[in-house]
DNA sequence: AAGTATTGCGCAATTC
DNA sequence: CGAATTGCGCAATACT
């Protein structure tokens, strides 16, 4: 009957989770400079290592600090500019990073790999990284919508179980009932039989 | 037991789904030039409308441009969105052009009402907008989790109904055969209890 | 080391 | 008008 649908629901369901899909997300970690592109555009270069904390920002940008601003809903650490690796206390690989001393200084830029942003290679990674999050969230919400069916499914399925289980518990029990009187009539008197489940 | 605690989640679970979230998605629409905020950036001036070939600004009527925002003009054309997850699609970027009803000309300086991304009043809106998005997201994720969760709940309770129904079943044909011997053999030998099931 | 997959974020368009 | 949603691109990471 139904069951084969559910079963191929769930299969997909299952395929939607392999494993694990990567890590917990639990990184809190403050990104936040992300829309920055606004004013980073005059920069136009981003370093893809550690750009640190001076030198991107502190550039002359007021709506980054406006962002920074209060944040009445579930207060966001803006205060420091990412890159910072050990922010969310993530375990990450963070990697090369005894480098440079406590104090480093804006200058000694270990600049990693500054991209421009008109660069052909930029706008190659760019785009292929959009492809590649427009796939992951079509995957995801994929994921979702499988995993609401599955569990209206589920849902239906149990009150079928368990519909059926009172079923088969009062035919058990009315048969329970039929053998006890047996059981007593032994060779006495006759009851009735009951023949009624 | 377990039933309070599945109960409790269920109804939280119930609790994110409230009737509809809003609508369906089905929007398509192109707002794709989002992120060009780098490019934006210089502009420094958004038009809520269209703005187009060369006519943009020069009215400045707040209201006659809010109520034509929202028309539906060029809401479909990148119809490519349903369920289509050619991720490699390139397709996204083609923007509105064209193609609008008999009536209504790109003429008429549709323009909406510029605002200054400097403007304080423009900052405050933003602000206000990421509240509600990070609110609305963290909902969102909280709604999943607990499908997830309830999920698979859904699934232990369904194979511990299944146990029982097997359970049951069994316990049931043995009485029923218990039964169909005595009824067989009348009053004669005591066929052996079988308590054990 | 380089490429893809995820994730959080802000923007802007829409919907309520 | 204002909050809630949603698709999108960006950048930082996580994974391969």
């Amino acid at each position: 009957m139904s069951d084969s649908r559910v079963s191929s629901v769930i299969q997909e369901w299952v395929s939607s989770y392999p494993g694990q899909p990567h890590s917990q997300p639990l990184n809190p970690v403050a990104s936040n400079q992300a829309a920055q592109s606004s004013q980073m555009s005059q920069m136009d270069m981003i370093s893809y290592g550690q750009s640190h904390t001076g030198i991107i920002r502190g550039v002359t940008d007021e709506r980054v600090a406006e962002q920074m601003m209060g944040l009445p809903y579930l207060s966001y650490n803006t205060s420091c500019l990412s890159s910072n690796p050990n922010s969310g206390s993530l375990n990450h690989h963070q990697s090369h990073a005894g480098d440079f001393s406590p104090f480093l200084l804006p200058r000694a830029p270990v600049t990693k790999r500054s991209i421009s942003k008109d660069s052909a290679e930029y706008r190659l990674r760019r785009e292929r990284n959009n492809v590649a999050v427009r796939k992951s969230r079509d995957k995801a919400r994929r994921r979702i919508l499988l995993t609401q069916q599955r569990a209206l499914q589920l849902q239906e399925e149990n009150q079928k179980l368990q519909m059926k289980i009172g079923q088969l518990t009062q035919e058990l029990d009315t048969l329970k009932h039929i053998l006890s009187q047996r059981h007593l009539q032994g060779g006495e008197d006759g009851t009735p039989q009951e023949s009624a489940i």
